[in-house]
DNA sequence: CGAACAATTGAATCCTTTCAAAGGGAGTGG
DNA sequence: CCACTCCCTTTGAAAGGATTCAATTGTTCG
């Protein structure tokens, strides 16, 4: 195709598979599990999550994804259907022979991901969660935006929203962070917080 | 069980990274995490287990490997450790620039084991992990052989190895699953297995 | 302002873990 | 060949943590 595209963002731009880009509103779907995987995505603005459904309805979110992040680079089926959960601008680009390194991003986000469920309890699942919303969310590294649900994060650790919420009250008792309402926090002690992570947890007492 | 081929077993033969075969016993390791990620590798024969270790001891392991996988495909840094946890032999290929293909099996690999995890109760994790091994096994689906120990299922599922003893026998105790000694058993029904492993929940009877 | 939805909180239940101990193979040495 | 030990697995009982059920509070938006 073509190769010169204003478009690209970042500077690895290896590949000639120019994008095109799609705005999506909140709630869109980007694609579908199941269905041929003809593209795969840049996220340039905005949150998309990935998700799975089970038999019995029950859903797990797999992923969520921030600008700079590919979404949709497996070959074949899409494993997951991905909607934006802000309204979203995406790079769509075409399947090319080598996307070698866009399946790396995808393998180290799908990386993250099982890093998040080797933690155990509630307390270590949410405190990491939060330390990678937190890194990834662009600002200043103390204030993290939330815009997915408490239903969201859920489903994404495999807990409950009453779970959640009561760990996040429990985090902000401790004054480990701080709530400015449910959809932005401010973290107060990162490495307590990371030490609830289960990350610095060398002898274990209270 | 596995045929006498020429290196390439398989025919997706696109690379000409011609592999060498390599033997590791039982508990070798093939490459650590954090180290540069020279070579990636195919398994041949045996079976291989990934994971990584948390800073307070406790060990996660992200993946079973068994013949066909595709392991340590990932660029820079291997992101786990691989250990060889029965004899085995892997075809161990140098990193060339386009290992597509290779990335797309890890990247399934790891959405296979965030499905996993996307199962709540003991119960699921276990029977869609019996499920998973049954299909990759290569036996008659109906036996199915554990190579890994309970704790390495346990650290796999986020479980301990009491619950997954005890998971275990509850299978057994309701003639889903017949057990012939601790690394051996056979799925008598495949369907209520499917069942426990999905479907479970929403009403629960005796 | 009020309705609809999201988030928080309380109390009881259920499940998993923890603590503790017994059973079962495999291998070694007498 | 058998006794013994070690390690893995299984099982029991108590404790802890997450879920469920139920209700309240908070937020958003017409």
């Amino acid at each position: 195709m073509v190769e010169e595209v204003t478009v690209l963002s970042h500077e690895r731009s290896l590949d000639r598979c120019a994008g095109t880009t799609v705005a999506f509103n909140r709630g869109d779907i980007i694609f579908r599990q199941g269905d041929f995987a003809r593209h795969w995505f840049e996220v340039v603005s905005g949150v998309v999550r990935s998700c799975r459904f089970h038999v019995d309805g029950h859903r797990h979110l797999t992923g969520f994804f921030y600008p700079g992040d590919v979404i949709g680079a497996e070959s074949g089926l899409y494993q997951a259907t991905a909607e934006a959960i802000t309204r979203a601008e995406l790079l769509r680009n075409d399947q090319c022979s080598s996307h070698t390194e866009h399946l790396n991003r995808a393998l180290r986000s799908a990386q993250q991901c099982i890093y998040l469920f080797g933690h155990r309890s509630a307390m270590e699942r949410l405190s990491a969660f939060l330390l990678s919303i937190a890194q990834r969310s662009g600002r200043q590294s103390t204030e993290v935006a939330l815009p997915m649900s408490r239903a969201d994060i859920a489903d994404h650790l495999g807990l409950t929203i009453h779970t959640v919420s009561r760990t996040i009250t429990e985090l902000a008792r401790r004054s480990i962070i701080a709530t400015e309402g449910p959809r932005l926090l401010r973290i107060i002690d990162m490495s307590a917080l990371a030490h609830c992570a289960g990350e610095t947890e060398p002898h274990p007492n209270s």
